[in-house]
DNA sequence: ACACAACCTAAAGCTACTATAGAGTCAATG
DNA sequence: CATTGACTCTATAGTAGCTTTAGGTTGTGT
């Protein structure tokens, strides 16, 4: 199959598939005479994979250790449990931190209820003053 | 003050100040004779309510229009609420999106309890299995 | 006089793509 | 057989919000 087909099964755009054989996580494919990207089902499968893997939110850099574990049948699957274990640590993170924020945002809402003056509004003069307990470092690639 | 001294009592760093200058979000500060930028306590201000709006997750393109609505008295603080708003609406639906996820993480790590054999990994095969309803679009900017 | 910290600019790097420009391939139609 | 149109190719730039690097200047202390 040619990419465009591949990219319309695996639910992705053409430009995803090229830019994943950049980065290194899809093989370079056969080509044809005419130089276009022929692929096989084995593709489609890692395609699929990635594309999964994309989907539950997961790094380039974590799906590039899943596929190397995948591969070294000798190593087990304890380590790939740990990567999953820690992305799911990950989102749970990401959880605590936006439910904070969430908190925040809403104690400032309250401060300005009404329509009322700029010089007045309390989301403003909350902004303003709010002491920023340093905002946390990412150790999470979850915006 | 110079820039130095700035970013401490504010938090961040001077790269982030002068990317901040640089994108509009603050002025130009005057220069001493040797090519230094000089602060006032205006700019102080002014850089703390950004760094705020920031640990609040805000984009730069929330900041400007707050920015810009707060110099603008005349117009009321209506429009500060609603960009508020929706901005809580944001978080909240990267929330929503996250615990989603969380679940079918969860699911797929059920899969593998123990530590065995790559081939038997019950991970990998549901992450090469999965059927993704497909990964909804992103209609804020947080990660 | 010289070291050293703090400052300056400009440009590249980060993540995971998306978008654009300009050119080539191929099957079908007139 | 020439042309149209869909598809493909490469290379490059843009997105957000910074961080990092390179290479040079200013100011302070000894």
């Amino acid at each position: 199959m040619k990419i465009g087909e591949l990219a319309q099964v695996a639910q992705c755009t053409v430009e995803t598939v090229r830019y994943y054989e950049k980065e290194g996580l899809l093989s370079e494919p056969a080509r044809t005479p005419g130089n276009f990207r022929v692929y096989g089902p084995e593709h489609l499968e890692r395609l699929r994979f990635i594309r999964n893997c994309r989907a539950l939110d997961m790094s380039h850099g974590e799906i590039h250790t899943l596929l190397n574990l995948a591969v070294q049948p000798a190593e087990g699957c304890g380590a790939i449990n740990a990567v999953f274990d820690q992305h799911i640590a990950h989102v749970e993170e990401r959880i605590q931190e936006l439910a904070q924020l969430k908190l925040q945002l809403n104690t400032l809402r309250q401060r300005c209820r009404t329509e009322q003056a700029v010089d007045a509004c309390g989301i403003l003069h909350g902004l303003a003053a709010m002491e920023n307990g340093q905002k946390s470092e990412r150790h999470t690639h979850l915006g």
